[in-house]
DNA sequence: TTGAAAGCGCTAACAA
DNA sequence: TTGTTAGCGCTTTCAA
């Protein structure tokens, strides 16, 4: 912690603290002689100014909450370390929470930022029984992509868009059978979106095949998926139709030639896969340009504000 | 920001800053009405403790510097995710701050940081000046995996302790001809090491092909590894044995039948990879486990410590 | 040009 | 049982 403070120097140049800080600070009124010698002193000693001392007298803070997904890896790393990039740029820094089991451990964590943090970043859904507590809290919240917090600020994904894309690009591509797999209804409801743009010509027929959103929930949904005859499936996640790869390798199943595959998060695993995996794309930059641009700005009325996800094209469709 | 405070209790209870504290506190010296009048106010008027100021006051600290990796995906994220949750668990949170560019931007941030936090964590490799230039800061350092800020302290992971055992693994498996894909002296060192162990009777054919150590150059070596008849290679991360498996599946090269592979780093992409990654894990959980006794101790000496990476057998060897 | 002093919100020794 | 007060390290008004 720091250890050489102002009143020390002070003391050491043999003047007041008003002086010493005014030749840190580089302000007038002070003979050059006298600062010369109070910034040799300082330097000499290792001053170091105590930040947290000074955010307290000016009520600033530089410093923004940011509670994010349990596990860390995967869409949520990319968002945090472009937002992180973003803010620091911008002055402030990130303290990171794990999303709070329940209530209790919630407010606890949140007492404990207090005074540090007046803007916290939520990049995950909360119980409505957590919102209420939160909204009774000092800080400003920026719920990302959930419910948002009462006179806190949100902005979320249309998650539809991109997922209409992909299937007209299936379409496009020449697919006559498309399956979704998986259970999400922001999912779904770009699949509708892209049909009902289609005419009644173009239009594949179109299949649903419910199924959690894990890697192996991916795998399992393998020979169903087959034995419906589709040329093309819509995966609720990356890792799902990561899942699904893996059993169409396993079972000699060629894609895209076979079967067309689209994902959804634009994970690196997805990158990197064979084939690389097509896939629906979260609006990262944008989303965090605003986090940066109301956290700087210290807006603390509630606003709403949406963002598009967008299609990618690669080796599997 | 906090916004009410002790004082105004005080005024609106018609009684002291002191009375109100020990209301809120828990403690001995006050009357049982007049602390339930006091607690009841409180949650009216939605008091907050300012951290901040306790902190200064009370000369504590409850946040922990992180410095990471400018690409928070893979292994960091995983050693940062399970790090946040054992600092929770202590009641310590993460600071996060992206490796700085020059000894500037270093400087300010950690300037910035001063007063709030007593440890920094270090996750990335520093040039020489900049070690020397964060010694004369006031926060303890704990370089992960690098050299050591003087008075710092340091933990360091041995990485031939892995690659020593996925060799051995392969050779057990009758591997005849093994190489080496990559750069990284740390590995040929566990190489070195089980061929060492081994007796001339067991030791295998081996070889090196030197390459850059991402997707693209896993890839780019593939026909050269092929074209030399091993049965087995070990390649520096996962990320490049990635490429090595897209490239033998664009060429119909079948692991680990043909040729078995390992990699190192045990990333999220190479256990849903096809086929699933053998490959070298980091010793996260020890190293956190350290990390966070550093912390809630308040070590400030210099020490030094070292850990074992380990082998995973999948799918690919 | 220089310094005394108040105060950010909190804690706790000390006095009443 | 209650209150006064000093002080954490800093900024800044105001007076000298």
């Amino acid at each position: 912690m720091a250890t050489v403070t102002l009143k020390q120097i002070a003391i050491a140049a043999n003047t007041s603290i008003r002086t010493v800080n005014r030749a840190l600070k580089g302000q007038q009124g002070i003979g050059e002689a006298k600062r010369k010698e109070i910034l040799e002193l300082a330097s000499k000693m290792g001053y170091t100014p105590n930040i947290a001392a000074r955010n307290l007298r000016l009520q600033r803070s530089n410093f923004v909450g940011v509670i994010g997904y349990k596990n860390i890896d995967g869409v949520f790393s990319r968002r945090l370390n472009d937002l992180v990039q973003r803010l620091e740029a911008a002055g402030f820094y990130p303290i990171l929470g794990m999303p709070p089991e329940n209530v209790e451990d919630c407010r606890k964590m949140l007492l404990e930022w207090s005074g540090f943090v007046k803007h916290v970043v939520l990049f995950q859904s909360l119980s409505e029984e957590l919102r209420n507590e939160l909204s009774s809290l000092p800080q400003h919240f920026i719920s990302i992509d959930y419910e948002s917090i009462s006179d806190g600020t949100s902005l979320t994904i249309d998650r539809s868009s991109g997922v209409k894309d992909g299937i007209l690009h299936l379409v496009k591509s020449g697919c006559k059978k498309i399956f979704w797999c998986g259970k999400l209804a922001s999912r779904e409801e770009g699949l509708r979106k892209a049909l009902d743009e289609l005419s009644d010509a173009e239009r594949p027929e179109y299949g649903h095949i419910q199924a959690g959103i894990n890697f192996d929930d991916g795998y399992a949904i393998g020979s169903d998926l087959i034995a419906s005859g589709v040329d093309a499936a819509f995966f609720d996640t990356d890792r799902m139709a990561l899942g699904f790869l893996k059993y169409s390798w396993r079972h000699n199943i060629k894609v895209p030639e076979q079967i067309k595959v689209i994902g959804f998060d634009n994970d690196t695993a997805g990158q990197q896969s064979c084939p690389a995996l097509s896939t629906v794309a979260h609006p990262i930059d944008e989303m965090n340009n605003k986090i940066v641009e109301l956290v700087e700005n210290a807006h603390l009325e509630a606003q709403s504000f949406e963002f598009k996800t967008s299609f990618i094209s690669r080796e599997s469709a």
